[in-house]
DNA sequence: GATTTCAGATACTCTTCGGTATCCGAAGCT
DNA sequence: AGCTTCGGATACCGAAGAGTATCTGAAATC
């Protein structure tokens, strides 16, 4: 191997990363219907590299998945380490996801476009359902670890929490994505300091009937 | 006019319906996608007749979205004249929504898909917004009517509280989309449940703070 | 330095499909 | 009855675009 340059292994993982990049801007450009063509060539290559690189179109569109997801549960998971009152945290993590996604709202956009392919397409919807699960068992982490700490009981275990707020959150992704002005930074923690006060009123409502 | 059969006007006005059944069912089944020539075909027609009927495809699209969210509308005032105690109107208003998704899971997707659509499109988002909007006042009057009898002051405006439910909805919606099994029918009435405890112990903490 | 291997380029196939331009024949008008 | 109108049919276009089959030149191997 040469050392000035690269092994072809390496060679053709740095073409990957290229067609990777640039398949995220055309995606999000042009959404799943966007041409292998443009892709390639925005990368720099042609269709041959592409295919010698993916299986197919949707093998694209997976690695897209994988990769964002992998970076949005690490987001979550760094929230976790960070330590506050309760209702602040509730109010800063519903900051964070609408910064999130005000970030970059094309990626919002292809979020959804996925999601309806998913339901068009089972294998895909498979894989799509991994990450979401993935994503969820972070957020329920969070959850279980704050309520520990406060001795507060949950009335509801903590990934159906998890699965209620992911739920929640994508309704505010796509309302802000039909209406952007409508969904402001603040509504989306407004709606979570409801969701999370009802929690508690109905935790303390069971401690009392319990505690009778 | 002849008497036995149709004047022209109504005779195109029948073929449109045709087209537009036969577009709900193949939009249903292939999605966006889906070919004019096989809307047509299906109808018995040929696309001649479809463009007679129709500008374009989106013009199709458009057509279906005001034909579904218009009965969703009146199936919503219907509910608003039900009458019964709160949790309990909660919670039926929730299986009752479960329910229209589960009627036809095939109208989730292409809901989900018109949405990814009006992502990138700016008028065909206009007019689907403005559909969305209809339908949350509606939810909006439901819940003032509602809070009215019960004088139970909100601590957030009522058309404010109807966005967030119709995101919970398309949230929910969403994930039973992927995961049919995992959104189950109680799922979104608890989800309600617990949001609307939470808008309640919210408005008494208020008027505490007001009271004294 | 000859040989093999393989990342990526080129060229081509095959199909699909939205939209249009044109035509036809029956209904409607006078 | 004859002229007109127009809903719907037919035929066509042109572009696009997902894959594939094949080639090539440089890197890896010996």
């Amino acid at each position: 191997m040469s050392l000035g340059t690269l092994t072809r292994k390496q060679r053709q993982q740095r073409t990957r990363e290229l067609l990777l990049e640039a398949g995220a801007k055309v995606l999000a450009k042009h959404g799943l219907g966007a041409s292998i063509d443009e892709v390639a060539a925005r990368a720099g290559f042609t269709k041959g590299a592409f295919y010698a690189n993916f299986k197919s179109k949707e093998d694209l569109f997976l690695a897209m998945l994988d990769e964002r997801f992998g970076e949005r549960l690490e987001q979550i998971e760094r929230f976790s380490a960070t330590d506050s009152e309760v209702g602040e945290q509730v109010r800063a993590a519903g900051e964070d996801f609408a910064r999130y996604l005000a970030a970059d709202p094309e990626w919002q956009r292809l979020f959804f476009e996925l999601a309806a392919h998913a339901g068009r397409n089972r294998s895909f919807a498979e894989r799509m359902v991994a990450r979401c699960r993935e994503l969820r068992a972070g957020i329920a982490g969070l959850i279980e670890g704050r309520a520990e700490r406060l001795e507060l009981p949950l009335p509801i275990p903590s990934d159906r929490i998890a699965e209620m707020l992911f739920m929640m959150g994508n309704g505010f992704a796509l309302g802000r994505m039909l209406e952007p002005d409508l969904a402001s930074e603040d509504m989306y923690g407004q709606m979570l300091q409801v969701f999370f006060a009802g929690l508690r009123a109905i935790a303390e409502e069971q401690q009392q009937s319990a505690g009778s």
